[in-house]
DNA sequence: CTGTTAGCGCCTTCAT
DNA sequence: ATGAAGGCGCTAACAG
């Protein structure tokens, strides 16, 4: 039994809109609307009648209509520079659960940096990785910067005291009695890093080629890697402040017969909720991202903000965590 | 120095619209359409007044203004039920790669299955992990399944056959030399998997116990395989064809001090590109899933359909990858 | 080369 | 309880 939408020759070819809704169940375009939006007052059976004819025909409402008239879209734009990481992935679903709960939605944006400025559409606003691109500047207001480092605008953001992670991580390493530290870590580590006075007591060792900034590209962080090991004498343990760049660099000292622990201290970092580090052998020690909750409080935000919130901006630092395993430890076995 | 926006008490509280552009650069609304877009004829000089009075006021043309004239939003839906599991992650990777460089952007929709139907909105396509729900129904032609078993509609689908991975998965275990092969699987698995005869010649276990068929929480995960080590004998392996349970199955073998590898052989699941199953000890012998193929595929089916194409509804299926690492040595060291 | 007219689908406002 | 007008921001199709 075909239920068929082409009874009455009512063949539609776009997809049906309010006015053919109200014409099947024969009112006004306005007592559909409100039918269909249940608001307002509409006698019990001319609503049955508009909901059912709606029904079957399928009837969804445009999105782009209803945002033209509300003048909002309830969308959340999502921009991170090309690539998909690990990270923004987290950070993604953090802010989609948030924003989905407060009824809005998030568009994944592409964003090729330079692309025209004219190119871009509307969203109500923007969740954006790191420094805003030039052409949203007009409306900071309705931006916040995710992960970035302290920027130079006035405006919302929402991250992790990265910085603050590498020294625990060192200062981890130090207590366990390593010695000769090299660091990997990504350039967004905002100012040049400089060693905390605890680390210089321990007495570790302060040779600048112990600290290499590495991109996200998986050479990058090989190269890097190579510089450290190649050190005379070789670091004792590695803290690798990057969510891409430690399983590249796991790999790669596997490669080499490295046996972690044993061979060499390692501390990675991870985005918390994948914990991925507790599967292998042997269990990481790790800085945890807290990718999730990043991306919950900057859709937080941008949402006050839409919502009328005029506080001054304000910068969200969520606190990374460092979670002992078993790949420090500790130098002499 | 400050570029304010206010010269000539052009207070524009709202965001500049063309009108605001048209007024500024002082010609009609059409004039600055024409210049914005490129397009059409306009005077070198008038264009440059456009554009330059567009950049002031940092104008960006209304998405859903354009959407509504255009009768198309270049917006595709990608909906998954409730959660974002890795495979989804990756699928979405793979979709908006391709979407974006056909013009089109991916909209996450949150998927409260229930939801009421008239609550959704317009895009101009959908993803749809798994079947579509029944709101899509009177638009299956815009529509794409992806990773779902065979439809009972008529609709574009793009997945993985995983019945066959199922299979090379304990042939490969069998040739190993195991024989008693214990199997995880998700229920998608469409229908009831039944063994091969290849599997019945190497002479394994047909005990139907040996199979066990789990949702994606992590207890139901956990009971099956505890339903597995139960069982007297206990199998010699097991193989997850699972992507969510196995890193949960691999956490509790390790829990109860099970060495992969030597005590069990194991054949776990990844999605392709993440790779995580070479990074563990002993490295992981995997199915490994092509989600993010799944995603451009399904992208690209959609997209093709949006522009036109009529021809029958295609299954496209992107076949696994069986990949032979270190955790399936046979049962006989 | 530039301006005018009309209308995309919806909803707020004001009648009836 | 229902309907009619008008307009959100934009652009195709015609004028001029």
């Amino acid at each position: 039994m075909v239920t068929s939408t082409q009874e009455e020759s009512e063949k539609v070819d776009h997809r049906p809109t309010l006015h053919d809704v109200a014409r099947a169940a024969d009112v006004s375009i306005m007592t559909a609307s409100r039918a269909l939006n249940g608001q307002a007052r509409v006698s019990a059976e001319t609503r049955e009648r508009v909901l059912s004819e709606a029904a079957r025909l399928g009837y969804r409402p445009s999105f782009s209509a209803r945002a033209l008239r509300a003048r909002e879209s309830q969308l959340l734009g999502f921009r991170a520079p090309n690539l998909m990481l690990p990270v923004h992935v987290e950070i993604i679903q953090g802010a989609r659960d948030y924003a989905s709960q407060e009824g809005y939605r998030l568009l994944l944006e592409v964003d090729p940096d330079e692309s025209a400025s004219g190119d871009t559409f509307t969203t109500d606003g923007d969740l954006v990785m790191g420094e805003p691109p030039a052409f949203l500047r007009p409306s900071l207001a309705r931006c916040v910067s995710l992960m970035g480092r302290p920027s130079a605008y006035d405006i919302d953001a929402c991250g992790t005291n990265l910085a603050e992670a590498t020294l625990d991580a060192l200062h981890h390493l130090a207590d366990k009695g390593y010695r000769r530290i090299g660091l990997l870590h990504h350039a967004l580590i905002s100012p040049a890093f400089s060693p905390s006075q605890r680390l210089i007591d321990s007495g570790c060792d302060q040779d600048p080629e112990l600290i290499q900034v590495v991109s996200n590209d998986k050479s990058s962080v090989l190269e890097g890697l190579s510089r450290l090991m190649s050190l005379d004498p070789r670091p004792d343990a590695i803290a690798v402040v990057h969510v891409v760049g430690t399983p590249h660099v796991l790999r790669e000292l596997h490669r080499h017969h490295f046996v972690i622990g044993r061979d060499i201290g390692f501390v990675g970092t991870e985005v918390s909720s994948s914990e991925w580090g507790d599967l292998i052998a042997p269990r990481m020690t790790a800085i945890q991202v807290p990718a999730r909750q990043v991306g919950a409080e900057g859709a937080a935000r941008l949402i006050a903000r839409l919502r009328g919130d005029r506080s001054p901006a304000r910068q969200i630092t969520i606190p990374t965590m460092l979670i002992e395993r078993e790949s420090t430890p500790g130098p002499w076995r």
